[in-house]
DNA sequence: TAATATAGTTAGTCAAGGCGAACTTTTCAA
DNA sequence: TTGAAAAGTTCGCCTTGACTAACTATATTA
């Protein structure tokens, strides 16, 4: 059986893959200047980034040839969406973080919470709909108990971590 | 009005602190070798983070010296710490996370999560518990709901993230 | 107190991941 | 169809943060 060394990707690729899964599902093709916008990233690092990709067998990438994702890859940007997706939407639809600042939060959380957590947020999230259908809405408990405590003088009033 | 511009600290520099806060806490002085036995690194990186932390003015440090917070290292320190714990807090309080998956998480995720997530899930945790005094405990039905729903095959089964 | 073990530092190296400037390719409009 | 403009690449450089090996300072103990 020939084993393919998958070392685990760093936060930065993962970031690109990430960025290339969602333009491809766009538009259908990653251009390297979108990645650049998306990441706010220089052309020249999504160059070096997309090599080094290459290399790992992620997307296939030739100069100035189109960017797709193979296979593995696309396997891999799958995941980061996904746990991108769980974190975000546990931030806004529980906490009641708004979309931009929990977009953000995700997108630096997702590299550095592992498995067990992100599914344990997944099946929280999962606990508060099944609650909210029988009776309690969770979330919104949690929004008056915001206010009623926290949030008298103004919106996140007070914030002093 | 002096100004002193600074920057944030990186994930790593923050651990430094982090380190020194506990160590100073546990034995009243921080040492090199155990900075480096805590954070797992070599000698001679704490030496290097030192001399960064030093020209931040957040420790005191000289060649050979003792090592001290300044007041400036040690309210930066406890900010680190405050948010270790309250992340970590809510993992295994909440979500029911065993503490060293959530220590080791914690430790990762101080360094993505601002300052207004931070606060909702401190705010969640206050929340839960108010909730427990009154008649319901959240976490305890999380964990009911997880047992009947996803843990059926045994702890954790199924992690497909 | 001298010898040695431990702690700490220095110097040199490396890899990752960025950048800007200059160059090459491709595209598109006249 | 050709010549700019846009897109993409290459090159050289920088910063951060880690490492090892070799050195120096401090502590300990016989």
């Amino acid at each position: 059986m020939t084993v393919t060394r998958e070392r685990a990707l760093s936060a930065s690729l993962e970031d690109y893959l990430e960025a290339i899964l969602n333009l491809s599902a766009g538009s259908k093709v990653a251009r390297s200047k979108d990645i650049a916008e998306v990441l706010e990233v220089s052309r020249s690092s999504v160059t070096g980034a997309l090599r080094t990709l290459a290399e790992k067998q992620l997307v296939n990438y030739k100069p100035y040839g189109f960017i797709t994702l193979t296979n593995q890859g696309w396997a891999q940007a799958e995941k980061v969406v996904r746990r991108h997706n769980i974190i975000k939407s546990f931030f806004v639809s529980i906490l009641g973080v708004d979309p931009t600042t929990a977009g953000k939060a995700a997108c630096r959380a997702e590299h550095a919470l592992g498995p067990q957590i992100v599914n344990r947020l997944l099946h929280f999230i999962e606990f508060a709909t099944a609650n909210n259908n029988s009776g309690l809405d969770l979330a919104k408990e949690f929004t008056k108990f915001c206010e009623n405590n926290f949030d008298k003088v103004g919106p996140d009033a007070g914030e002093q971590i």
